[in-house]
DNA sequence: AGCACGCCGACT
DNA sequence: GTCGGCGTGCTC
């Protein structure tokens, strides 16, 4: 007898094995045991022999079947089915197979995207056994502590344990062993939530102003199945996705709220929480697996609607989908880098259009591919011209660091910048400084032979850390000290180039010794709690200066601010990268979102030794449009996305002739096959532009033209063919539309 | 990736 | 004769 629903006896189960090989990147077939014909199910965790030595692994169900067409003596039977339940639906084996032939990625890898972490490695839900009342305490024990005890229990029946309830209330452990004892109090084994959720601070919903209105009731009305919110910085798109939320919420639908990283934005957590308390589930990337497994089984039960998280939380079992909601669309980093290397934004449409449901984009700078799509009229667009409590956009300047040389100001701040913030922080004003790079000196160079520093295991050199006196490397992490004379040429003309943040925070001290300043940057932000700390920190006004690289950029909001100083803003510009101008334009427009977020108004100042690009003087006149029609013709012209699509084909060895000689064999027979396509560039093999990271030497094929999945694949068995017989020692890397090509 | 099979050189 | 070197190829 099968499961109810259907009459069929599945005798065989397609199983995709848990190996990260992608030669075994296939759906092998057992045979399914008589006594677990009538529970298995797609998506279930089963463990099966694999290879020569019948080793068990663990394996997922991707298909059942009642014949098989190959021979029946090679095949083994299942082992046994592990967890209560499937982890994924067969409406989840097409968003696989998306992913699959999109990303070029094996199945496992998309299968991991959709289970809970750490279940492989045995997680499961925690058992607890907490408190419940009895009978009212009564005789002796009817006085305190007792009858305090009993009533805070009744309060909040089957919540807390003895230790918990102990703790927190400052009960002693003593006195509820005596309840127990007398069953007034008794305990029961329940599953328990390692997240808290009990704590939050409640924010009350906002009246919309009319902008924000308008973009609520288009969404929720609208035809349309994908949204563009067009608004600039501090417009309230905030309060509108919390309306949006609570709209679904009275529907009975789910939403998934997607911000870049969850740890970034603390401000969207708190008000998240406090608008919709325990009902809303949290993920960020400090979570334990335990707790990340909970918040899982949680949205499995149905026991939670909303979710809010960075990218993976796309990846949720939520059952009835309503909206997927997707902040700072334009944020990189909701481009994977690890395998598979999805775009979020290219899931969240696909999922929006598997399940009916509502997507909507929302960023005041938004990237040219959606903007674009936007202006095809693909996606609808919302715009929202002005900030939501009226204030008004900051005044924005623009210094010519070239001038200030040739007038002999050799100090990081212009003297404008200098004026400015003297008077702000006289005024008791708070100020943030913005420097994309982080250190003190970028490279520590001979100045008699020129010798730099450079890292021994990659091609980088390496940036001097006052902190520890030493020389980093951003890449791998090797550390080393600098000498007293050059280790080429004997010299002690060893010289410190290039600033980061380390440096801009002591020439703050020096100039302003009264100034209490705080840094946040990659390393001052390495402990767990360490960013909310340094957020809340120089929200309570502990500090009068800010400075930090571009995890200041995004989302925070300081009333109390009134000027940002951007120290170069030709850092990102001058990168080998096509998306150089784009990251610049949106990098200068959210930085200078920061100021004047209040009443006080706002001045940003921007320094750089190119004033006159594009990226910068748009994102000075806050023209989106303006810099949006510069950009897309240079990649109308230049043939990159969204006109085209590029996959790196990007290889890396420790041996550099192998991979010399791989890579050349393989952009062959690339050519030959793409001989007949003249729509598609191959460019390369070449080295990267970082030839060498961690000792592994790098080089690359960028193929650039109009893909279907169909040619993409042919590519990619083209790829796994060359390098069958090398892959042990030549890693592949395999990305289509990479974030950068460095 | 593992793991076993297999076809050649050094050894009790 | 046989122990073991790691090259080759397969995994339902």
């Amino acid at each position: 007898m099968s499961a109810e629903g259907g009459d069929e006896v599945y005798k065989y189960a397609g199983v995709v094995v848990n190996n990260d090989s992608i030669m075994v990147d296939k759906v092998f077939t057992y045979e399914i045991p008589e006594n677990m014909a009538e529970n298995v199910q797609i998506g279930f965790r089963v463990k099966v022999p694999f290879g020569r030595g019948d080793k068990l692994l663990d394996g997922f169900i991707m298909n059942l079947s009642e014949e098989y067409s190959g021979d029946v003596n090679y095949i083994k039977p299942l082992r046994r089915l592990c967890d209560e339940f499937p982890l994924f639906t067969p409406r989840d084996l097409k968003l696989m197979d998306f992913m699959k032939r999109r990303y070029l990625c094996t199945y496992i890898d998309a299968i991991r995207l959709l289970i809970p972490t750490g279940i492989t490695k045995g997680i499961t839900s925690r058992v607890e056994s907490v408190l419940y009342i009895k009978n009212p305490p009564g005789g002796r024990l009817e006085k305190s502590p007792y009858t305090e005890i009993y009533e805070k229990v009744k309060n909040e029946n089957g919540v807390y344990n003895k230790t918990a309830l102990s703790r927190k209330f400052n009960f002693s452990l003593s006195s509820i062993n005596t309840l127990l004892k007398h069953e007034n109090l008794t305990t029961e084994e329940v599953v328990v939530n390692r997240l808290d959720h009990r704590e939050y601070e409640e924010y009350s919903p906002k009246i919309l102003n009319p902008e924000q209105a308008n973009a609520l009731e288009t969404i929720l009305t609208g035809e349309d199945n994908k949204y563009l919110i067009h608004g600039v910085t501090g417009s309230g798109k905030t309060e509108v996705y919390l309306h949006l939320v609570e709209n679904m919420l009275k529907s009975g639908k789910d939403s998934i709220m997607l911000v870049p990283e969850i740890s970034l934005t603390p401000q969207m957590v708190e008000r998240f929480k406090g608008r919709f308390g325990r009902d809303i589930s949290v993920f960020h990337s400090k979570m334990s697996d335990g707790e990340r497994f909970d918040e899982w089984m949680r949205i499995k039960k149905g026991k939670t609607k909303i979710a809010i998280g960075a990218r993976s939380a796309l990846f949720l079992p939520f059952k009835n989908p309503g909206i997927i909601i997707m902040d700072e669309e334009h944020e990189s980093s909701y481009k994977s880098e690890s395998n598979p290397k999805y775009d979020a934004r290219e899931i969240a449409e696909y999922m929006s259009a598997i399940n009916g449901c509502k997507l909507v984009f929302g960023t005041a700078t938004p990237s040219m591919d959606t903007y674009f799509r936007s202006k095809n009229g693909d996606i609808k667009l919302i715009e929202i011209k002005n900030r939501a409590d009226n204030a008004k956009l900051p005044d924005m300047e623009l210094v010519d660091m070239r001038e200030e040389l040739a007038n002999n100001n050799r100090s990081i701040f212009s003297s404008r910048l200098f004026k400015v913030m003297d008077q702000s922080i006289k005024k008791g004003e708070q100020v943030i400084l913005f420097l994309n790079r982080r250190g003190f000196s970028t490279f520590v160079s001979c100045r008699k032979c020129g010798f730099v520093y450079k890292c021994r295991q990659c091609d980088i050199t390496l940036t001097y850390h006052k902190e520890d006196n030493l020389m980093h490397c951003h890449y791998c992490g090797y550390r080393q000290p600098v000498h007293q004379k050059c280790p080429q040429c004997g010299s002690s003309y060893l010289k410190y180039f290039g600033i980061g943040t380390e440096r801009v925070e002591e020439e703050v001290k020096k100039y302003f010794p009264s100034v209490k300043t705080l840094r946040m940057d990659m390393d001052t932000t390495r402990k767990k709690n360490s960013y909310i700390n340094i957020y809340e920190s120089f929200k309570a006004g502990e500090a009068q200066v800010l400075i930090g690289t571009q995890m200041i950029a995004k989302g925070l909001d300081f009333p109390n601010v009134t000027l940002v100083g951007v120290l170069a803003a030709d850092l990102t510009l001058n990168l080998p990268d096509y998306k150089s101008s784009e990251r610049t334009f949106q990098l200068l427009t959210q930085v200078a979102g920061r100021a004047g977020r209040s009443n006080k108004g706002g001045r940003v100042i921007i320094q750089t030794y190119t004033p006159d690009h594009y990226s910068i003087q748009c994102s000075m006149a806050n023209d989106y449009d303006g810099f949006y029609n510069k950009e897309i013709t240079v990649r109308d012209n230049m043939n990159y996305p969204p006109f085209s699509e590029i996959i790196n084909i990007n290889l890396n060895c420790a041996k550099e002739d192998l991979l010399i000689k791989t890579i050349k064999e393989l952009g062959e027979k690339v050519k030959f096959f793409l001989k007949d396509r003249k729509e598609i560039d191959v460019l390369g093999p070449c080295p990267c532009a970082i030839s060498k990271i961690k000792e592994m030497y790098r080089w690359q094929i960028i193929l650039k033209g109009a893909f279907d999945y169909g040619l993409a694949e042919d590519i990619k068995d083209v790829v796994y063919d060359s390098l069958k017989n090398v892959y042990t020692e030549v890693k592949l890397n395999l990305d289509v539309n990479p974030n950068n090509l460095i």
